[in-house]
DNA sequence: ATTCATTAGTTGTCGCTACAACCAACCTAG
DNA sequence: CTAGGTTGGTTGTAGCGACAACTAATGAAT
């Protein structure tokens, strides 16, 4: 294994720079367009989402955190907040009675689709509408390999083939919104 | 004004939830990883960089600010943090006694060369090494688009010509590492 | 000189998250 | 059936950051 110097180039330097501030101003960003309009977190509109395009409005919290890229103790404090505002239900399993099953309210879809459209509007302005095709694809490339370096940690040497790689932060993204004008069926 | 569609297509959708999730699991890395080698934040690491590389290791507040990209509340709190572990010296400016400087301090120094070998370690083996040097091309461009983007905000329409553009979180990026071996001066 | 507005920074409070400890249900192996 | 380990989830605590309110110093206008 090659020693790599502990040093950046400037064309490294840029990236690294350029990646480490967006990945700090743009949550702040997320967060405060959120709450200012709609009195939700980022992450909050998050889980509502993903629960919003699960069968039944509902998902158990290990498939939310996955869902979210999140963790469960995480993902517990937000749904008893969501919980107390009454925008999700929470329900044990049946079949396995250690699971929780989190529900989507009519109040939380309604909520939900206050918040939407200026959540959109803000990731056009901010990032989408700013970038061209080609540097969409870039951008979606890059996310995915630095998403899979994020998956396993340092210490993780004993892969296991086939098995998962990752400890913590599971590599699964947060659902995408739909996509275009639903294809027709048929 | 051409009215934007409030939905993304497949391509738009890849790259938004791409940037989101990275943003979101990359500055826990960092923390992760500082916290566990240094007992630092990556933020409290930034600060101490940037005042590696300023004149006297000595930066006033809103210069530290601007190069952290942040704002003086939380530097305020943090630099008091940085103080208290005796990492970083206060003092009042001399010019104009508004002004608090910030220097570090010989032992905050150490920190910092204790800590940065391993962050720098990290920086290449979550993003820099991944990438091929055209996405690193592409990544840098691409957040420098974003970023200032992210600088104005929405409700910022009286742009003065000359004046800054942006309200709470400058554009301006932290520090970037020490560039290649140092050019011979002469 | 007095007033008012602006700039520089600090402090208080509240909400969110990470981490660790914990509890309960399931699942084997004996 | 029961002991030990694993999985699914919750809770407690401590620390960090956002926002607003505040103090203090400067500068400009009268």
């Amino acid at each position: 294994m090659v020693f790599q110097a502990p040093r950046m180039n400037a064309q490294e330097s840029a990236a690294w720079v350029g990646v480490v501030t967006v990945s700090q101003l743009l949550p702040a960003a997320l967060d405060a367009q959120l709450q200012r309009d709609s009195r939700m977190t980022h992450f909050e509109f998050s889980v509502l989402t993903a629960l919003r395009f699960a069968p039944e409005s509902t998902l158990r919290m290990t498939a939310l955190a996955e869902a979210t890229a999140s963790t469960l103790p995480r993902l517990s404090h937000v749904c008893s907040r969501l919980q107390k505002r009454g925008l999700v239900d929470r329900s044990p399993g049946v079949e396995d009675r250690r699971a929780t099953n989190v529900q989507l309210t009519g109040e939380g879809r309604r909520a939900l689709i206050h918040a939407t459209p200026g959540h959109i509007e803000t990731a056009r302005r901010l990032v989408v509408d700013a970038l061209s095709p080609a540097q969409l694809d870039a951008l979606a490339e890059i996310t995915a390999i630095i998403r899979e370096r994020l998956g396993h940690s340092p210490g993780d040497d004993q892969s296991q083939p086939g098995a998962p790689t990752w400890t913590r932060t599971p590599p699964i993204p947060a659902p995408p919104f739909r996509t275009e004008p639903v294809p027709r069926k048929g």
